[in-house]
DNA sequence: TATGAATGAGCTTTCATTCAT
DNA sequence: AATGAATGAAAGCTCATTCAT
């Protein structure tokens, strides 16, 4: 018969992969929610149709287990930004589109800017015992060195600057208000979240980067 | 004999203020370092002189001992905005350095910016539990309104923003180069607090707004 | 001056009587509701107008503390037995009358009740501690032994009973009915102190002596 | 080999369920011996062939631990309860015979009886807790109220009582002489649970309820 | 006589992890 | 390859009590 008998056998996989997808899902999600401390390998078990021995049959510790949810975000993150296509506008609104791709990107990535000001928090430690996080290339910053290329050559930036330097601009703005609006909505009575100012932000991370561009 | 005979003895306090004052100096390294289900209590009386016991005593528990950590660290920079006077500048170059000047706050209180970001993974609910937060003004803000004012009159600014926007973008930059340098060293192998490229930094603080505000 | 320059000041008893007296009222109701491991010096403090030094320092410790309290409550109930009268009464409503105002007297000093099961959780030991209530005459049982003397004379009562006996079974019925008023309520979901049934446990306390008495 | 190595190994159990046994038999003494708050649960693990560790595992807190002790303790009753069996006794010797097996049972089961004493100082707020509890029948009513049925088809029971009266009739006089044996004993010098004295108060558990019943 | 400040010892509970198959 | 059972170590917190004047 192939109908499970107990509770183990019909929770038992046959797909290793698809487990350890899902345990990084939730993991993500705890983590990205508590923090690396504050999440419990209990409470990650739990949401998941595994258990937490499991967790450890995979991933061999929390640390290990949080460092491949991080690695896989930032690898989400980096096949996102490789998909980035600006070539065909002109410097000027190629810049701008790249903000707001960004600020787009950011504000529906909202777990792995948590997961980035995590790691701040522990000094990238993670990061560095990664072997995968080591050797990251980062696709944004050839796209802004070829749009400052291109804008230097028309004239359309007055500015020199540096592509990661413009890089470092645009996450500022767009990752301040994802990271930090809980604390801004607090002592501001703002929502930065709020989709009702959502385009005017969006306007604004434009305009920062072009108007420091063309300055 | 006024030698102190034991241990308890040579440790015991007469001064609450300093004690407390002492614990919270601490506590502000401990949980900027670890964050907060990181941070131990044990470890903080560990490097103070009073005891686990007297942390109790004096702050009931770790949340609420977490919570005067950072009324403390908030009451610290509202201090530092009160003091802020550039109104005898003309307004690009007050609003400039009001930038530096959060540039230089920011590079020196790191332990207040890795606090920010903890309070923020904790979705401010700390902030929202003190009473003292929740009252706390934002001198930072009316300054910069001020600014906006006499460069709107003088035509100096052509753009039309909104003090908490400026406040927002200034913020963005400084608070990024601090709180984010760990993940970007990682990734990019810069050292964005390298004292090599501070004045570099500082000025792009200066140039992001100004541009900003006069195109 | 004589107006209280501070809280201590204002506090300050000028009583000492009355102070034990009002922590006594306090710490006899904590231990009634707590029993003695439960009840806590510091809400027993809280709730007095005094502080737990002040407990500390007319009691010793909170041993002691409840052995005044287990006194005092002892030598409440003694007074109370010791104007018992039931002289004038013929045996057998004597006996049945000494029934009723034992039902009485207990449902009106539930807190005493509890105290006394507290005291045999703790094997009596605190009783044993106290020099007070070593000596303590049961005036109860001389008048239980002067009603039976009577009666067994006019042959009221065919039982030849002691009188310590009998004191035993009129407690047995009369503690039981408050004591045990909540497992016996949790588990036949009956209220043994409601007002409704009162009259007719009442009549079953003499009943019960009665009948043992008569038959 | 199969000679364990270590302490941890040697204690190691491979049995649950007694291991579950041995804890709360070890707890229902603890809790009778010191009540619930004075009950620790360090005390209950080092008289146990497991670790604290081990009754957190089982038990989830000490509340918990407590509550099953309770469940098992009146489980237990109830089963003996169901082994009554008072048919074939004509009514005044089946009511006697109940009377004394009570008698006997709780002399037995003094653990049980301080349990009980405990759980109303707590007023039951454990026994609601428990679902195990909630639903307990209590088969010693259903027996009562057989015998008096027959009594008072027979003519043998001249009073009309309820089966729960009696029941709390036998209970109070049988429960008092065990819960209360310590204040007694402290205050008459009497130790009522001296088995000099324990054929003669037998007896009087049984006159006591016979004459009740009969007059 | 009275008291604010301080505290050692120990409590319940939690956590990531390993055992043993 | 997979897992149910077990656990050492330490965490946060509480309690009655003492210090020091």
């Amino acid at each position: 018969m192939t109908v499970p008998a107990t509770a183990a056998e019909s929770r038992r996989q046959r797909d290793p992969e698809r487990t350890r997808q899902e345990i990084l899902d939730v993991a993500l999600a705890e983590f990205a929610r508590n923090g690396y401390s504050g999440a419990r390998v209990d409470e990650i078990a739990a949401k998941t149709r595994t258990t937490k021995r499991m967790i450890y049959y995979y991933f061999t510790n929390k640390e290990q287990l949080y460092i491949e949810v991080l690695e896989r975000a930032y690898s989400t993150v980096r096949e996102a930004e490789r998909r980035l296509d600006v070539d065909h506008l002109e410097p000027l609104l190629a810049i701008r589109t790249l903000a707001e791709l960004t600020f787009d990107h950011h504000e529906s990535h909202q777990d792995f800017i948590r997961l980035v000001a995590i790691e701040n928090i522990h000094r990238a430690e993670h990061i560095a015992k990664s072997a995968a996080l080591a050797q990251l290339n980062t696709p944004a910053v050839s796209v802004i060195a070829s749009i400052l290329e291109r804008g230097h050559a028309t004239g359309a930036f007055r500015r020199r600057a540096e592509p990661i330097d413009v890089h470092m601009i645009i996450s500022a703005f767009c990752v301040f208000r994802v990271a930090n609006q809980h604390t801004f909505g607090a002592i501001f009575g703002v929502d930065l979240l709020d989709s009702s100012t959502r385009e005017r932000y969006r306007q604004m991370a434009g305009d920062l980067v072009v108007s420091y561009l063309s300055s």
